[in-house]
RNA sequence: GGGCGGUUAGCUCAGCGGUAGAGCAUCACGUUGACAUCGUGAGGGUCACAAGUUCGAACCUUGUACCGCCCA
């Protein structure tokens, strides 16, 4: 017997626990079967479980769980990604906590081991989370994107280090001096992705820069604004537009640049914008990625400024004065401020809102640095991945993503793949005493290339550097079937079938597994990009930590079940658009799947057994007839919705037949049966009953898994034994459902019901009163329909008595249901003014709804230019709403 | 500045050429043979604005306003 309530956080962990250790999530049980393959977009292994991860493993469970249905070999390739950074700080903050050593004093191996062991020990939370929800993926194949442990022999690694050295021996690897993104908190280059625009109180300051030869045509000074004035130490030119017609006869000049006292030049470049400011732009090539790009075009010398910890630093070459040596960047800036102002060139300040770039780790302003790192060559890697969309070997959903793809891989910036860091797979590059670069899958293999270079044995230094977690991650789906191995797996679900994720990682995850992809396997890594919506507070923010409006999905879980959470994000995640959430609607659902509990404990209450080779296509009954068709209506509704990727449609279809089709019609019309004396017919309503319980258990599986294999598994406790559980159970194709006539009878049953219940509420009857009802110009179908169905119009329209009679009796509430009226004789209970408002409402609207159709049926256009079928429609209709006007009038009259 | 998207009931959102929808909230009624985490009924919308295309526009086009996001 079911239990009045259902607990949600008993039954999940228990079920979850039940399919894990029965093997049901493993993949490649149906040799022989089509497969199906998901790869999880790896998640950080510091990371915990927020709302994004439970969107996006809700959508890949769904589709994991229909496909497995549907008969496919499955597998969802679960993982973590190692996170360099985030990794590398979370153990150097527990080291910092105990207060005995740090990472430098410890040194690389030791510091590696001690991340290791927290891995071990920690690094598993966001999986367990990934339980919580019900996610189905094959633990058995779980990988990290360090591998195992990081040795060099393991598959995982040497997956990195083969893809680094042959594209470094195919010339798309290469080392070069460029600017980085430089978190001078953790002293590496982090990528694009690290980095967080956000907009901050600033100034805007402008200096003179006094022409080195005099004036020319009477201007002495060029004026200058920036935003960082201490960068000015390291200025290389001032450039202009070059259709600036102010400074037309400067360019070529020379200008003083004050106290580092060094000339430079006006230059003409693209780049100034003529209407903002003064037009004149400094140009601080090393410090400033735009100035970057002028500087290289017009060969200008870039000039370091700062050292690793973004402090100043003096140099012989980088003329900055001795005093300003060691000083912070913000120091520097106070100091600069003060020297312009008393060298009397500062010409004003405003301030304004600026764009600046934090490192979403550190939190501190990044510093644009010129450096030398590891590019991969990204543009020529793009080609192919943007062709493989272009032919829709890729596909995106919704479509429109393709256009940021090409936009962002037709610009693609050569991608930086070094880590100052040691948490990462280490470079596979070393240098010889000379500086000679060896990169080979191994040290004896560079060292043998050292030989063969220098012609006899050298000493070797590895590089120090790590490469990015992006770059391991690009690998993810051909690394974690085994490749560079020729393996099974590899073979059999290579390419996978979807990658499912957010459009705020585009860029960084679909572009480059597809560049990788196409390189290393020649074939796109996954047919459909699907891409889903970032999920937002209720009001619409960005959820983050600082604002503190993060909904953590673990409590929705704890306090309406995975289940609920789960269907809230399928039901949401319409394509387009963003997700703002309220646990309103997670509570919502909650009360659905209470719903269904209930439905399936009234079933069990009323013997509603599965019966054995039951065959719902032979119900004689016509509401088991059109139960039937509604449920093969909702089946191929939600395959189709689930195989479009329309995952609000499926749910929607769901919870819509579950509960206003099954729960408030079938349930409701069949209980009259249940307790009847018709063996025969309460017999076959059992058993379908307990067949649409069933086919809802299997379709609604996919959104919650865990209600659903529970009823199955409790309703398999009666009648025939269950040869499978739910998560392994077929999913349904039907043959021969669906009756017309048995819905138009009972479609006019149920309107016959509603609209009694509709006059009652309106003429105040109260709701426990039971009225007689007389049905007057009923023709012969209507007049066995109210007979057969008397049962259940008279509970279920709370009606004592439906009587047949050739007129409408006086002082009644007249309601018209096709060619019949069904009259409520109401004497001292009606209100005639009510009544009659009633009906004169009524005709309005039936007026209204005639004219429009009388006026476009007078439109010759539309007579001419309509399709045939739109045409044929609008005159059913002026017809049946000119019928219903006649009887409505009637009812008028003879109210009198 | 470039690009993408949004503006539909009080709220959250579907619908994207042919009768304006759902959930929640609101109001009224309710001890109806599972379910008050419920039932029944009701009210509530010039589909941001303007022009155009069309026989017909919430839907297509263009423009305007406001709001997001991404990239510079």
């Amino acid at each position: 017997m079911l239990e009045k309530t259902f607990d949600p956080a008993e039954m999940e962990q228990r079920l979850y626990a039940a399919w894990e250790k029965a093997g049901a999530f493993k993949a490649g049980k149906k040799p022989g079967t089509e497969a199906f393959s998901i790869v999880i977009p790896p998640p950080n292994v510091t990371g915990s479980l927020h709302m994004g991860h439970a969107l996006n493993n809700t959508v890949q469970d769904v589709l994991v769980r229909f496909e497995r249905m549907r008969g496919k070999d499955v597998l969802w390739q679960p993982g973590t990604d190692h996170a360099g950074i985030a990794t590398q700080m979370v153990v150097e903050r527990l080291l910092a906590k105990e207060g005995k050593t740090d990472r430098r004093q410890m040194g690389r191996e030791a510091f590696l081991q001690r991340v290791w062991d927290w891995k071990e020990e920690s690094g598993g939370i966001i999986t367990q989370q990934l339980r919580r929800l019900g996610a189905s993926c094959d633990w058995s194949r779980e990988r990290f994107t360090m591998g195992a442990n990081g040795a060099a022999d393991d598959q995982m690694v040497r997956a990195v280090t083969k893809v680094f050295v042959q594209l470094y021996k195919e010339k798309l690897i290469y080392k070069d001096n460029r600017l980085v993104n430089w978190d001078p908190v953790f002293e590496t280059a982090i990528s694009d992705l690290e980095v967080e625009m956000r907009d901050t109180k600033g100034s805007m300051w402008s200096f003179a820069y006094p022409l080195a030869d005099g004036p020319v045509d009477g201007i002495s000074e060029i004026i200058i604004s920036t935003t960082r004035p201490e960068t000015m130490l390291g200025d290389g030119a001032v450039a202009v537009h070059p259709s600036d017609e102010r400074y037309k006869n400067l360019v070529g000049k020379m200008v003083r640049l004050p106290i580092a006292d060094r000339l430079i030049p006006i230059i003409a470049d693209e780049y100034p914008d003529p209407e903002f400011g003064t037009g004149a732009v400094k140009i601080t090539g090393a410090h400033d990625a735009n100035d970057f790009e002028v500087a290289r075009r017009h060969k200008l010398p870039m000039i370091v400024l700062m050292d690793k910890k973004a402090r100043m630093i003096s140099t012989p070459e980088n003329h900055v004065p001795q005093r300003y040596h060691g000083l912070d960047r913000y120091k520097a800036r106070e100091m600069v401020l003060a020297e312009i102002e008393e060298l009397g060139f500062f010409r004003g300040k405003e301030d304004k809102i600026i764009a600046q770039p934090f490192g979403d780790r550190s939190g501190v302003v990044i510093e644009p640095m010129l450096t030398e790192q590891w590019y991969v060559d990204a543009a020529t890697l793009a080609k192919p991945a943007i062709a493989a969309v272009e032919k829709g070997d890729t596909v995106f959903v919704p479509k429109n993503w393709e256009k940021t793809y090409f936009e962002w891989m037709n610009n693609i910036q050569p991608w930086c793949v070094s880590r100052q860091l040691w948490w990462g797979h280490q470079i596979p590059a070393w240098y010889g005493p000379d500086g000679a670069v060896f990169v080979e899958e191994s040290e004896e293999a560079a060292l043998a290339a050292a030989r063969a270079k220098f012609g006899n044995d050298v000493v070797l230094t590895r590089d120090e550097d790590v490469l990015d977690t992006w770059f391991s991650s690009a690998l993810w789906p051909f690394s974690t079937l085994g490749w560079p191995d020729k393996t099974p797996e590899l073979e059999r679900f290579y390419k996978t079938d979807v990658l499912v994720t957010g459009f705020d990682i585009i860029f960084f995850w679909v572009a480059r597994m597809m560049m990788m992809g196409l390189h290393f396997m020649k074939e796109v890594p996954f047919h459909t990009v699907y891409i889903h919506a970032l999920v937002r507070d209720e009001k619409g923010q960005k959820m983050s930590k600082s604002k503190g409006n993060v909904i953590d999905p673990l409590d929705l879980i704890d306090k309406y079940g995975a289940d609920a959470l789960r269907f809230t994000l399928a039901a949401m995640a319409a394509q387009g658009r963003d997700i703002k959430l309220s646990t309103q609607r997670v509570e919502g659902y909650r009360n659905f799947a209470t719903k269904l509990w209930n439905a399936a404990r009234f079933a069990e209450m009323n013997g509603c057994a599965r019966v054995e080779g039951f065959d719902p296509t032979r119900a004689t009954q016509s509401i088991n007839r059109w139960i039937g068709g509604e449920v093969s209506r909702m089946r191929d509704a939600v395959t189709k919705a689930i195989e479009d990727h329309c995952y609000n449609e499926a749910a929607g279809a769901l919870y819509q037949f579950v509960w206003n089709v099954f729960c408030d019609w079938y349930l409701e019309l069949t209980k009259p049966i249940l307790m009847g004396s018709d063996e025969a017919a309460k017999a076959e309503t059992r058993a379908m009953t307990a067949w649409v319980l069933d086919q809802i258990f299997v379709v609604l599986h996919p959104f919650m898994p865990f209600i659903t294999e529970e009823l199955w598994q409790k309703t398999g406790e009666q009648g025939p034994s269950r040869t499978s559980w739910l998560i392994d159970a077929e999913w349904p194709q039907y043959q021969g459902l669906g009756d017309g006539q048995a819905d138009d009878e009972i479609d006019w049953v149920i309107r016959f019901i509603s609209e009694v219940r509709s006059v009652r509420a309106e003429m105040n009857v109260p709701a426990g009163a039971k009225i007689p009802c007389m049905l007057t110009g009923a023709n012969a179908v209507t007049v066995k329909r109210a007979g057969a169905w008397m049962n259940e119009i008279l509970r279920l329209a709370r009606l004592e008595s439906v009587n047949f009679a050739d007129a409408v009796p006086a002082n009644s509430a007249q309601i018209v249901l096709g060619e019949a009226v069904v009259a409520l004789p109401l004497t001292g209970l009606i209100d005639f003014a009510a009544e009659r408002a009633r009906l004169e409402k009524e005709l309005a609207k039936l007026d209204q709804d005639i004219a429009q159709i009388v006026g476009r049926l007078a439109n010759p256009g539309f007579v001419a230019k309509a399709p045939e079928e739109v045409l044929e429609e609008n005159r059913e209709r002026k017809a049946s709403f000119e019928a219903r006007k006649v009887r409505i009038g009637e009812a008028l009259s003879r109210l009198g």
